[in-house]
DNA sequence: TCTTGCCCGTTTGTCCGACAATCAGAGCGT
DNA sequence: ACGCTCTGATTGTCGGACAAACGGGCAAGA
């Protein structure tokens, strides 16, 4: 009989550099905020050319592990959302994610948001939202945008739970969910409709918060998002269509 | 009056490269599947050395937009859950997320998806979720560890819940959530206590899924998930410790 | 016909050496 | 103390080079 064998990738260079170096980051041996020695002195250490410790330095780079602080020295730094969450979404879009895939999950994830930031929210966090919806309330009697204010709004709700887990799934599904409302917001009638159910359902929540009301938090979150999607059918829109790549420049 | 500047940040080339690759896979004129030109070629295109383009490409590398198919040439790829999810468990792990900020994301999104997958779960799907059922219960008569069963079996009802954000999000936190409650199944008399009370559990929610209850799916979903919580209780364990680093080697 | 071996142009991975721009810090003058 | 200049270190970019591996064609052998 003949011994099969099974595909031997050898893996260049310079991913054996990343993965020397990631491997101390996750083992905890490189700390976040600790300087990485120069090119040519890990060149050196590893004992391959500059130009291949660089190229292993651009895939930590983009793994958001290391990062190049104001000068040039590199940092290790912890990944972050604000990195991580755009190339989620870039992933959600390619893979051509609904409206209604999106709107489900924001029906899974935005109530339980609220009602964790009911029992936990800080007064600073309060102290934002109100102003998050004392502008709200400028806006629509201003005629501006109010879609960014609503992420915002949702942001922090999210953020006042204090749970990073939490942050890190949703903010890619934000980043698409929110852009993806705006056109239920026109200056037509029905958006004026509209604004205001939003700026009720933001001003019920803020109370709800305030009360530390779970229940209240998580019931009015339901009816907001679920007015998303009402808001859709209105309008006649096509919940099974494709988020749009314009969605992710749009915030 | 002088005027003031903001500090203009000039990226590098190789950060441009990258960019303009980007765009032209995000803005779908290269699609998946296409293959890129070779380096020389590019380096001629963008007017800088082939070094530079190399740079650019492990960036592209790294998100996942392009692969390097089992021969050398480049092709554009959709990035895949398997390369992003472990990126945002690392980050996870980094941030020193506990145990229960991940149990509060899975009561939110493993009912969920138990639900939506009641409601549209294929003949295929279920057949695999008999063939992972049956499988897990031979594991506990011959006392094989269970959590990777387990892991699989909430990952196919996902995946019958027919939503690729849900997925994507999902994702990152079982990498984590699961192998953190691999001490609740040792084989000592609770760790086979823990163990019946998964396979009745599974074996409802199969039946659920099977007869499209979508109540029964959610409803016993979350009683699954609360269960872990209480495990992790009775042993005593604390959930406000951060998962550990050895959680991302698990799986 | 199918396999094997060989040749050749192409492409990638790696290396070497070089240099301008820029930053950090030392030293200096006021 | 403050500002200035000089100097060395470091990064970003370049040009050129070469071995290894691949793809494909072609010929020899079964």
């Amino acid at each position: 009989m003949t011994q099969t064998f099974e595909r031997l990738d050898v893996p260049p260079a310079y991913q054996l550099v990343f993965q020397a170096i990631e491997t101390e980051i996750v083992e905890g041996r490189l700390n976040a905020g600790d300087r990485l020695p120069t090119e040519t002195a890990m060149a050196r250490q590893f004992g391959v050319n500059r130009s291949t410790v660089r190229e292993g330095i651009r895939l930590l780079e983009q793994s958001g592990l290391v990062r190049r602080e104001a000068g040039r020295r590199l940092h290790v730094s912890l990944p972050h959302t604000r990195e991580l969450a755009p190339r989620v979404s870039r992933a959600m879009v390619m893979q051509r994610v609904t409206f209604r895939e999106l709107w489900e999950v924001a029906m899974a994830l935005e109530p339980a948001a609220a009602a964790l930031a009911a029992a936990r929210i800080s007064d600073a966090a309060l102290t934002r939202l109100e102003e998050n919806v004392e502008a709200t309330r400028q806006a629509v009697a201003a005629g501006d945008p109010v879609v960014p204010l609503d992420v915002e709004f949702h942001a922090l709700v999210a953020e006042a739970a204090g749970n990073k887990a939490l942050l890190l799934c949703r903010e890619p599904m934000s980043l698409l969910f929110y852009p993806a409302i705006r056109v239920l917001f026109t200056k037509s009638e029905t958006g004026r409709i509209a604004q205001g159910r939003l700026i009720k359902a933001h001003e019920i929540l803020l109370d709800a918060l305030r009360a530390r009301d779970e229940k209240t938090a998580r019931d009015w979150m339901t009816r907001h998002i679920v007015d998303f999607k009402r808001g859709y059918a209105v309008r006649g829109l096509d919940m099974d269509a494709a988020v749009d790549r314009l969605s992710l420049l749009a915030v």
